[in-house]
RNA sequence: GGUGGGGUUCCCGAGCGGUCAAAGGGAACAGACUGUAAAUCUGUCGGCGACGCCUUCGGAGGUUCGAAUCCUCCCCCCACCA
């Protein structure tokens, strides 16, 4: 079997790594221990970490044992990194709260049964500090001389709010925490996002002149669309890993919606499926490369949400895209259903109107804004009067058409529409 | 603590007594073109059943026929000095 390197490489995981032979030496070593933080800045993790957790996910399939470190502690003090302003500080008992969350995700991606992995919080040991013996024992070892030419602290000691003393301690701590899980768990690689390169390496660093042992670190590249968005930022912000921040279904489109450029990309990041297989989607356009958008969306909607939710989320948008077969040949390894079977199109949003409301007739305008379409009553106007809105998948003509019984179709449903992609079903209840 | 500069609609940023719901850009939304892609062009972009009415320019007062614009006090941010 390839090393995991290489497999974290050809799908491009890697952007640097601390040692490089002598990194590939220990890994081949096989079983090794491995970890990387989570801030617990909210409840649910989101789009952003799935790097982070993905990598942790293949180093469990080579045979390694993965650790999830959930900065319970460190979130107490707010990462600067390539922040350029201060973070709130969050009360402990929501670092708490969040971390619960954290984990809850976390079990999905990984096998935590029988210490396969470990979960962790820093909290642990970190808030049990005693300040002048840690100043004494650890912090001895930082040169502030080095540490205000990091990297990291660089966009913040250039603006003009400058960096305060608890965000400048970050690093040493996130390096006690490597110290830490070194010394309990024998781990001796970090990973993270390029952005803690600063303070990955201060730990290597740390437990090279505590232990006269050389530790190792890997990041990963910043993943950004091809339009120049970091990943998973849209309008209405971040897109989570929670079902209840995020639905399922609207997780599915965000992904079919990438852009061409980006899906072999994030094929190879965001799915386990086999690189030969990915390589060939390169080459796809049109039609083809739309069937490889569904496969994204579908697999990665599975990892997050589990099979039955994918296969609801797929089913939606069959049902109000229109959907094509999806060809045998493309990405054979996917589960993804290719044949067009079923009309379960369960995970379009709806919303639930009294029969003896639609009797008297709802003002579309007013119907499109109760519905979510549209943020107010005047942009639901703008909306219909621009032409963007559609009932039963015809266009209306006047902002205050009312919509009655007459519209409901067989399965007394109203399809509403905004624009091409957003749909909203009406259901009338008795 | 002292001196100076600031806080404008989702973001950046003009406006500095009426012509201001407030320039310009970005984001967003819609239309055309398409493949639920990108790019481009066009329109919209505080609220309201709406050629009018209502609420916004850090907060509270005041001057004025009229204030985002002037005055007073307060809050917050920044720079330099200490």
């Amino acid at each position: 079997m390839a090393s995991v390197i290489d497999e974290l490489r050809q799908r491009g995981f890697i952007e640097q790594t601390t040692h490089e032979q002598e990194l590939e030496d220990y890994i081949e070593q096989g079983n090794i221990t491995c970890y990387i933080g989570f801030d617990p800045t909210a409840s649910s993790l989101h789009i952003g970490s799935l790097v982070p957790i993905m990598s942790l996910a293949h180093m469990q399939r080579h045979g390694h044992r993965p650790i999830a470190l959930v900065g319970g502690g460190t979130g107490l003090v707010g990462d600067p990194s390539g922040k350029t302003e201060m973070r709130k500080l969050l009360t402990a008992e929501a670092i708490e709260d969040n971390a619960r969350g954290i984990k809850k995700q976390l079990a999905n991606f990984l096998d935590f049964k029988q210490g396969r992995a470990l979960m962790l919080n820093n909290a642990e040991w970190l808030t049990r500090l005693e300040y002048i013996p840690f100043l004494r024992d650890i912090g001895r070892h930082f040169s502030v001389n080095r540490m205000i030419k990091a990297e990291s602290y660089k966009m913040r000691l250039d603006s003009e709010e400058g960096l305060s003393f608890i965000e400048f301690n970050y690093m040493i701590l996130q390096a006690y925490d490597f110290l830490e899980l070194f010394n309990r768990h024998k781990c001796r690689l970090q990973m993270g996002g390029s952005d803690q390169w600063g303070n990955i390496v201060a730990g290597v660093e740390l437990i090279r002149k505590m232990h006269r042992q050389t530790a190792f670190g890997i990041t990963f590249p910043l993943i950004v669309t091809s339009s120049g968005e970091k990943m998973g930022k849209t309008a209405k912000g971040a897109v989570w890993l929670d079902p209840a921040r995020t639905s399922p279904y609207d997780y599915y489109q965000y992904w079919v919606n990438t852009d061409d450029r980006d899906v072999a990309r994030f094929l190879a990041l965001f799915t386990f499926l086999p690189m030969d297989e990915i390589r060939k989607v390169e080459s796809l356009e049109g039609a083809d490369l739309n069937s490889a958008k569904s496969i994204l969306a579908f697999e990665t909607t599975l990892l997050v949400h589990g099979r039955q939710e994918a296969l609801n989320a797929y089913q939606a948008a069959l049902s109000m895209f229109g959907g094509r077969e999806i060809p045998q040949h493309l990405l054979p390894s996917s589960t993804i259903p290719r044949s067009l079977a079923g009309d379960d199109d369960l995970s379009v949003p709806y919303s639930f109107v009294e029969a003896e409301s639609l009797k008297a007739g709802i003002p579309a305008f007013k119907l499109f804004h109760q519905a979510g379409l549209a943020a107010s009553g005047g942009a639901a106007r703008r909306l219909i009067e621009q032409g963007g809105a559609y009932v039963n998948g015809q266009r209306i003509d006047a902002f205050d058409r009312l919509i009655t019984e007459q519209d409901l179709n067989e399965e007394r449903v109203i399809v509403l529409r905004s624009g091409k992609k957003r749909f909203h079903k009406i259901k009338a209840q008795a």
